[in-house]
DNA sequence: GAAGATTGAGAGTTCAATCTTC
DNA sequence: GAAGATTGAACTCTCAATCTTC
């Protein structure tokens, strides 16, 4: 993650990429390479940034999600499935988030009583106070404070929207929903 | 990546999270928060296709990507530290994966003449090669694919590229280069 | 002493296999 | 038999420490 790469002095590699992609003529993918590539750069400076603003927390972005989601949920519990569903990551890597939340007591496995092969997450009164914490530190520095003015980023969420509506992220038929999570 | 979700009946988990944001007041960072969130969710789905395609030629995104770089440099060597430095990851990442091209092939490491500190990265034939056909299936699979006509994903490249630019991604006074590499 | 690269530890991810319960 | 969750193996990434050479 960015350990300290000096940030100027260098011409854009994305750009450079893109002029080796025309010299073997691949004239057509050029602009989708050009996406791609973008998305891959600008998530891995993003990231960075949250990681950064998270670790003091003892938190990564992942577990930070699964706080949030659980905070949001209208009894503080979900069972791990859902977490996974809605994060769209491996159940492993939910159990191994949980777990890992859990050995600070952010969170706590409770057997689902209405299902006995399930599991529930629920969040703790801690795990509620570090959820604000940390919600107010990425708010402030990441969310907040992004060198877009507000329609650059509008027409990016727009545009980013299109391009996860086409891979199937979600179902138009169904946007308008409640806001509620679970 | 992916283990195979679902994907529709869903409503749009972003929407979703912007009214959760909403209700806690965070009215000024909301659309900051869809920014990154935005991003990180297409980086997943982008990702995953990557992977999937270069799956079968035993490659993964930035195993191929330092393979391209290689077989686009003048003499196809570089010194390990360069293919960090401009693909912005950590050394140990560059010399774990050169590792593992070296293991199947398609990579040689070999003393720098120049500085007998460093290491030369230089592509083989059979590396050549795959690079060739790794570049085929994934400008036909991913960046000629890509579900956004040509007007909207210069769009994005240009919002992200204003993005990199203020996170100091690149230096402006230098982007007139000649697009090459090394 | 600083730079180039590697090593080992620690954390995260995915996949396949497994165990329990539906 | 299928679904929910966990476990162990294999990878990848980062960081701190180390080794060699400038």
């Amino acid at each position: 993650m960015g350990h300290d790469q000096g940030m100027s002095g260098r011409p854009d590699p994305i750009k450079l990429a893109m002029a080796n992609w025309e010299s073997r003529g691949w004239d057509d993918e050029v602009v989708g390479m050009a996406v791609v590539t973008s998305v891959m750069r600008v998530w891995q400076l993003l990231n960075a940034q949250v990681e950064a603003a998270l670790r003091p927390l003892d938190l990564t972005f992942s577990r930070f999600e699964v706080l949030m989601l659980l905070s949001f949920s209208r009894t503080g519990a979900l069972p791990v499935g859902k977490v996974g569903e809605r994060l769209q990551v491996h159940p492993a890597s939910v159990t191994n988030a949980v777990e890992r939340l859990e050995r600070e007591g952010l969170v706590e496995r409770r057997p689902n009583p209405n299902d006995r092969r399930g599991v529930l997450a629920v969040i703790t009164e801690a795990g509620r106070r570090r959820a604000d914490e940390a919600s107010d530190v990425v708010n402030r520095t990441v969310f907040g404070a992004l060198p877009l003015d507000r329609a650059d980023q509008e027409a990016l969420v727009r545009l980013l929207e299109r391009m996860r509506h086409a891979f199937g992220d979600f179902d138009r038929a169904r946007e308008a929903g409640d806001g509620q999570i679970i």
